[in-house]
Formats: C-alpha cells, structure tokens, sequence
RNA sequence: GUCCCCUUCGUCUAGUGGCCUAGGACACUGCCCUUUCACGGCGGUAACAGGGGUUCGAACCCCCUAGGGGACGCCA
C-alpha cells in the first residue's frame, strides 16, 4: 500500500496549514496500515512555480515532523522524475491518448473559449465545453496548424446524457454528471501538464494505491476515472477529506484568517500542538482524548472516524492546547530551549540589531524597543491612532488597500514591501508617509520604532498582515457594504 | 445559474436503532484554591436545521424542504 500526498506550493510561497492538514490524515492512514507515505511536491503552473516556495513548504512539513529525509522518493522528497524529464514524460502519455482518438488537439483561443461559455451559461446550462463544441472545420484547424498556433491537448468525454459514479471511501458511491464534465486540458500550450494528468500518471508510476485529498477534488474525479480507464490502469482509491473553514464558515483562506504555518510558527505555536489540533479537526479518538502525539493519532488511527462536516479553524482551542502542552509536557530546560530556538538565539538578534542598537541608551531599552517583533497580537485601541492625521474611515481605507496589495506580494522582502507600498500610495496620489503612519501603529503598536517596511519584513507577510487586519478591527471595522465599495476603489485605482 | 458534498451546544466533537433526561473539550460564566494574575478543582448556561415517513422504538434509516460549503480555468 502506497499512500500519497501531492502538495502545489501557493502562487506566494506561504505553507498553507491545509497542506498539513491532507499531509497528516495521508500519513496517519498510510502508517496505520503499514504502508507507505508519498509526499509529492511539485506545481506544472510554470507562471509560479519556484524552488523557494517549494523549500518553503518542505521546511514547514519538516517541522511538524510530517516530512523528513530519507531517500529520494520518501518523506518530503519530490517524486522518483526531474522537473527535466517531466516534459518528455506527460507528453508523451498525452500523445498516446491523441493517437488513440481518447484525447484532441485543440487550438481554440482564450476569447472563443470565453465566448463559448458565455453561450452555455445563458441558455442555463453548465458551462463544461465538449470535443463537438471546440472542434474546428478543417480548413481553419489547418491553417491554424499551418501558422504554428500555439494549441493544447484536451481530453475527450462522453456527450452522451449519463453519470460517473465515483467511489468514496468516506461517502460511497456519488454520481456526477457527465454533462458537468469539460474535454479537461491535458497538456497546457507550453507544454507542461495539468494537475489532472500529471496526477493521475505520477500516481500510476509510483503505485499509488491511495489518495487522501481535499473535498473540492470531488468534481473532478470523473476526469480521473476516465483517465485510468482511457490508459488500462487501476485507479488508486479515493477519499476526499472535508475543508478547513474560516470563521464565517468559506474554504479556508489567507484574507480572512491567517493560513500559513510559518504565521503560527511566529505566533509561537509548538509544532506537536500545531499538528495535534489538526488531528482533531474533522477526526477524534477513539476515547476522544483531547491531546495526542503524532505516534499516537497512528496509532489508534480509522479514517471511519474523520467527520464530514467543514472543521471551522478555531485560534482559541488551538491556543488552549499548546498551552497544556507547555505546561504538561515541557519542563524548565526544555521550555528555555524551545524559546531560545523560537527567538532568542544569536542569528534573531542580528537581524534585529541594527535597528535597536540606533535606538539604545542602555541594554535595558532593548526589550521594550523590540517586544513588538516577539508578541502575537499587539495591545492596541483606537487611542493608539489619536496622533494621526484623518479620520478613522481614512485609516481603515488606507490600510484595507494596504492589505490588498501586500495579498499580492510575491517576495516578501523589505524592497518589495517597500516598492508595493510607494506605488500603491502613487496610486492614490497621497504621501507614502500618509499611507505608512496608520501602518506603523497597526505593525509595531507604536509611532516611534523601527521603519514599517523594515518590521515588517521581520515579521512575515502573515504576522503583518494579521496585524494590519487586526488595526482596522480595532479602529471599527469594514461592514460588507463598505467592502463593496472599497473594492471597487482599489479596482478604479489600481487596475487590479 | 448548473451539479456535487455537508448539517448534534457559539466553536471542535461523541453518538453507527433502545445504554440519550444527548456525553466530553474550547469559549462564556458561578464558586473554591490564591497577596495579584494565571494554572488547577468543582458547578452552570447552551445543540440533534424543519417537515414527513419506516419501526414497538429514531440524533442514528428513507424522502422532501431549508441552510451552509465546494466545483464549474492553459490554478492546484
């Protein structure tokens, strides 16, 4: 039994803790049943795709203690191809389905695409697009062909009115609609793989027998039954596990709560806490025991235990049970050392150094003039931005922009911070100065500390942006109908 | 809009037809411990989405309705 993961580095680089998540629940079924677990970390998206996002992730699986190393295919590695091989390997499998009629070469534009299903949708169908709809007359395929027009391989789907029954290992058997199901793009026109082929062959080759995988991957599944069927392989089985929600119950997502594990990483979060209360969402022991190590969540672990419904991502609860496992399970030496890792060595201190020592007097200074860069959630109020120019619905505007485009961000370095801010304050055709003063307080909880730009980079996009969003709760908030418009401003402003 | 998934305290959950007067945990709250604040201990408030079946019996099985979520990309 071979039992996988396949994780996508996000378009910014952050390690999501939904990643932790899939990885955790794969790796407590894989090892509960003696077999084997495969992480698989790659992105075909070639727009995005980068080493450091990639290490980015590994080091965070790293420290939750869900990948390691241990030869080249296990653990945390990438799988047994080269990012070099890949191409030849994808197309190569995609050609076999062109040759066997399963899949078609198609040279459709974006904007016929777009105007294709813009035609279903008003006659109130699905918008799933079909080897008849895209196929071109001959002549003008040709002489697409002829111009070298860039063109992609597509799969092909039944038209005919029927389902796919998919199975569940959580579910049972769910029937889809073929009708809901497009002539999937195979082979993208540069040539790389979408996560749909690169899926299910990566998984074939590496003898997959298990897939553990986010619910939003239901609707898909038909595309990968064929797939398997299209090639003569056995498909792997499947089990799509429920999503972590937001407070307002939506798919877990970075603008409205912090999503990466580095952001509770800073928070100063244990790693054994951090992957025990993600144990417990959607899943509970058997005695429904409250904490629990990794070995022991293998140990008593069932996947018939996993719950269905959408686990909201609750910080208090988390914040209660790293608190019993400081207190329970780490005793004084071993507290002082997990501190002086988490902040207090040597290499934190000279990144911060050259900011406090302009600003000290004496040693003692140097606590209070960097605590903002060791705290979680800063102690602010709406008195903290009385010194301030304009209204509070000014500052809450300024920094919900702020935040938007730091979203945005691909690098988080201080340059980059410092580019996105001064054109976005271009933008609105005020002062960076303007834009930056509410920040300072939001960032450091004070106007008289480090530059925000140079705090921030300190801090991470997800500690900064938690902060930026916490400021704008503090100063009132924004109701839905002020979102609204907001965003239609920022649109107007920044083309974005 | 179309399709799919889901639905037990505010939140995480136990529950797989009688042990359910629905149990535990977080949060909230009362008392105790304590010079303070925490921690800890003992209590309290609080839920089977609604309606129909099936059954001697339904939180649990079936149907309908409602609500929530997801998917509908040359993203994964």
């Amino acid at each position: 039994m071979t039992v996988r993961t396949r994780v996508a580095p996000s378009p910014t680089g952050d390690p999501h803790v939904g990643t932790a998540y899939i990885a955790l629940f794969n790796l407590c079924f894989a090892r509960a049943h003696g077999g084997e677990f495969v992480l698989r970390i790659e992105d075909t998206d070639q727009a995005r795709s980068s080493s450091e996002s990639e290490q980015a992730i590994l080091d965070s699986l790293r420290w939750l203690g869900l990948a390691w190393d241990e030869g080249p295919d296990v653990g945390g590695s990438h799988g047994p191809y080269r990012q070099s091989e890949r191409m030849d390997i994808y197309g190569k499998y995609a050609n076999e389905l062109v040759d066997a009629e399963k899949a078609f070469i198609c040279y459709r534009t974006g904007e016929e695409l777009a105007a294709l299903r813009e035609d279903r949708r008003a006659a109130g169908n699905s918008t799933a697009l079909k080897h008849s709809d895209l196929a071109l007359p001959d002549a003008e395929f040709q002489k697409r062909r002829d111009e070298g027009q860039p063109f992609v391989i597509r799969m092909k789907v039944p038209e005919e009115e029927g389902a796919c029954t998919i199975e569940d290992m959580l579910r049972g058997s769910i029937e889809l609609d073929w009708s809901m199901v497009d002539a999937q793009i195979l082979l993208k026109s540069d040539g790389m793989p979408t996560y749909h082929l690169a899926n299910v062959v990566d998984d074939h080759l590496m003898g997959i027998t298990h897939v553990l995988r986010g619910e939003e991957w239901i609707n898909s599944a038909p595309k990968h039954k064929l797939l398997y069927e299209y090639f003569g392989w056995d498909m792997p089985a499947l089990c799509h596990l429920p999503l972590l929600r937001n407070p307002d119950k939506s798919k877990l997502s970075k603008r409205k709560n912090p999503t990466s594990i580095l952001y509770y990483q800073r928070m100063g979060f244990l790693p054994e806490a951090l992957l025990n209360y993600l144990g417990r969402m959607g899943w509970s022991m058997p005695d429904e025991r409250e904490k629990f190590t990794l070995g022991q969540m293998i140990e008593d672990f069932d996947i018939n235990r996993v719950s269905l419904g959408g686990p909201i991502f609750d910080v208090e609860k988390l914040s209660w049970l790293n608190g019993t496992w400081i207190r329970e399970d780490l005793n004084e030496a071993q507290l002082a050392q997990r501190l002086i890792s988490w902040a207090y060595n040597e290499d934190k201190l000279q990144q911060v150094l050259p900011h406090a020592q302009k600003r000290m007097n004496t040693l003692s200074d140097f606590a209070p003039l960097t605590a903002f860069l060791v705290s979680g959630t800063l102690p602010i109020s709406e008195d903290s931005f009385a010194d301030i120019n304009g209204e509070p619905e000014d500052l809450v505007r300024s920094m919900q922009f702020a935040l938007w485009r730091l979203e945005t961000l691909r690098s988080w370095d201080r340059d980059a911070v410092w580019q996105s801010l001064k054109s976005l304050a271009d933008a609105m055709e005020i002062k960076i100065k303007d834009l930056l003063a509410p920040l300072f307080i939001a960032v450091s909880g004070s106007s008289a500390s480090f530059s925000v730009v140079d705090s921030m980079a300190m801090l991470g996009p997800d500690m900064s942006r938690a902060r930026i969003r916490h400021a704008i709760d503090v100063l009132g908030g924004v109701s839905k109908k002020a979102i609204k418009r907001l965003e239609k401003d920022y649109q107007q402003l920044t083309g974005e």
